[in-house]
DNA sequence: CAGGATCCTAATCGATACTG
DNA sequence: CAGTATCGATTAGGATCCTG
């Protein structure tokens, strides 16, 4: 007979309801949304602009979504042809520092990559696109 | 003629690679991997039961991914039956402020969604599973 | 127990075309 | 300009079976 499992010694997961935060910044674009909000309100156009390789589709979709959970706030403005302004709200706003956190992290993972070559995995195997070099 | 596209007043992203850290995590269960690592080490069993909605092939998959970037070690226990053994890099550690910064903030928004009900899109229309109440 | 192989479903996203 | 509708490609992930 094997090993017994261990609980979580100190604590199991206590309580940690990150898994919001991650649902909600799920998908290749909510968070670099959020990112191009953080200075100044933006249009829809661009929003486009600043991330070209995103679809109208898709940023339409992020937009209504984050908006229905109270993280921004949108304003059409009645000029000709119309348009509509995108900015923060405040509860929006607190999720700056998860970003802040990721970037500096992130700014970390690439230097160490740099200095050591990625391992390759172990056997031949499954390993997702961004995970294989792109 | 319409409004002019303005450039980001202040900066426009300036060099914010939290893209990696993002794809990184990308996936349900990357992030929750890391977490349950990160008090001690934990068997490839254990961590099923930590998780018990994961796949044994997902979680394979995720920690194969982690090694390959050197976020976290695996040790082969010679036991019997035998057993493996995974614990977080120095490196990998390093994702924990992210992922403590998204527990608070996941916190806040649960608290807020609770005051007020999450707001139903203006029209009818695409919404992620996890944005419908599930 | 650790984990690979196969099959399958559901979700994400880009491209394109179209509306007000 | 600000979206919406439709289509097809890619991917994540679960279930099941199988091996050392």
């Amino acid at each position: 007979m094997g090993l017994p499992l261990r609980k979580s010694k100190v604590a199991p997961p206590p309580a940690c309801p990150f898994s919001e935060v991650l649902a909600l910044l799920r998908g290749a674009w909510t968070a670099n949304i959020v990112w191009h909000l953080s200075r100044d309100a933006r249009r829809f156009g661009e929003l486009r602009h600043d991330m070209p390789r995103i679809s109208a589709r898709v940023l339409s979709a992020r937009l209504r979504e984050l908006e229905a959970r109270g993280l921004i706030a949108r304003h059409a403005l009645d000029s000709s042809p119309p348009s509509a302004e995108y900015a923060l709200t405040e509860l929006g706003r607190e999720l700056l520092p998860v970003i802040g956190a990721m970037a500096r992290v992130g700014q970390k993972l690439l230097s160490e990559w740099g200095k050591h070559p990625v391992h390759a995995p172990r056997r031949s195997g499954e390993l997702p696109a961004y995970a294989r070099g792109g």
